[in-house]
DNA sequence: ACAAATTTGTTCTATATGGAACAATAATTA
DNA sequence: TAATTATTGTTCCATATAGAACAAATTTGT
């Protein structure tokens, strides 16, 4: 007996919707951007909040914890946990801040930089592999949508 | 005196990172897509599993819950935990498969409309503020390029 | 200079979420 | 037909995560 539902195509949903563009995005949000986080979990043992430290410390040579908030638009106490098991992890490292003794500025160890180049090759691999389905012209164009995006997404407030 | 750290660019990582199209568009995920889930469900009450449950009901007669796993590409029991809340809303209604006992038919009921209809006039105006930073022109562009990119996500294995 | 307001980082608590295992049913294979 | 495999929906459990409240330090306003 053939499988009963065979037919049901699950994308209608994406022209119908009353926000096709923002639900798209969304799709992509649920289909690609989470599961990804989930793989860097299980295979690099670092959760959401933890990569984005040493995303944001492989780039900027001196942060503080608020910083990383603000660049990731994450809560601060999240970051706050995950700057504790980084510098147990050994990945990162404190320096009180002289001028402010509120805050302290993190930096990369050379372990932390290492676990990076680990996860960015990773990444490196799933972004070609998703964005493999755009011609070249295609990719520029979507670059450049995808900044003015972003940065206006940048601008809102939390 | 003036305050500290006031030069500093958080959007440098836009363009350093190793991977700046997908970093964007988790950036994207993380700065606009979850804080809206994080909006419908304080705003209405629902969280992100009940919410797909309703957007999928709004747009098909008749799903199971497998179903709308399978489309909004979530595991089974958040939309079962789901499933029982939207019951018991009144959201929702559940008819046996008189064809396989394993599985329900589930419908979106009268008061489940009038909340969709509540959410999706939120979420259309979200969306008209967020692309309003593209042209027409540009919004076509982005359009086409998401939608293959969404389609080609629809076909990964979970 | 002093009081009020803001900022940073933290802890506590509540909750949303995903994985694993399970029973019931159906489909497949021999 | 009988045995094996797959599917559906569920419960249990562990954990990632966000909000609220807080103390300490700094900045602002008068």
């Amino acid at each position: 007996m053939a499988r009963k539902n065979d037919s049901l195509d699950y994308s209608n949903i994406f022209e119908a919707v009353e926000f096709p563009d923002a639900y798209k995005v969304s799709y992509l949000a649920n289909a690609i951007v989470f599961p990804t986080y989930e793989d860097v979990r299980k295979d690099f043992g670092l959760v959401r909040a933890e990569y984005h430290l040493l995303l944001c410390l492989a780039h900027y040579a001196e942060l503080t914890a608020q910083d990383v908030a603000r660049i990731t638009r994450r809560p601060r106490n999240s970051i706050s946990r995950a700057v504790h098991r980084m510098l147990d992890l050994g990945f990162l490292k404190r320096v009180p801040d002289p001028d402010d003794a509120r805050q302290a500025k993190l930096q990369i160890t050379r372990e932390g930089k290492i676990m990076h180049q680990k996860i960015s090759a990773y990444l490196v691999d799933r972004e070609a592999e998703i964005f493999s389905v755009l011609s070249e012209t295609e990719r520029e164009s979507f670059r450049e949508l995808i900044r003015k995006l972003a940065n206006f997404a940048s601008t809102l407030k939390r």
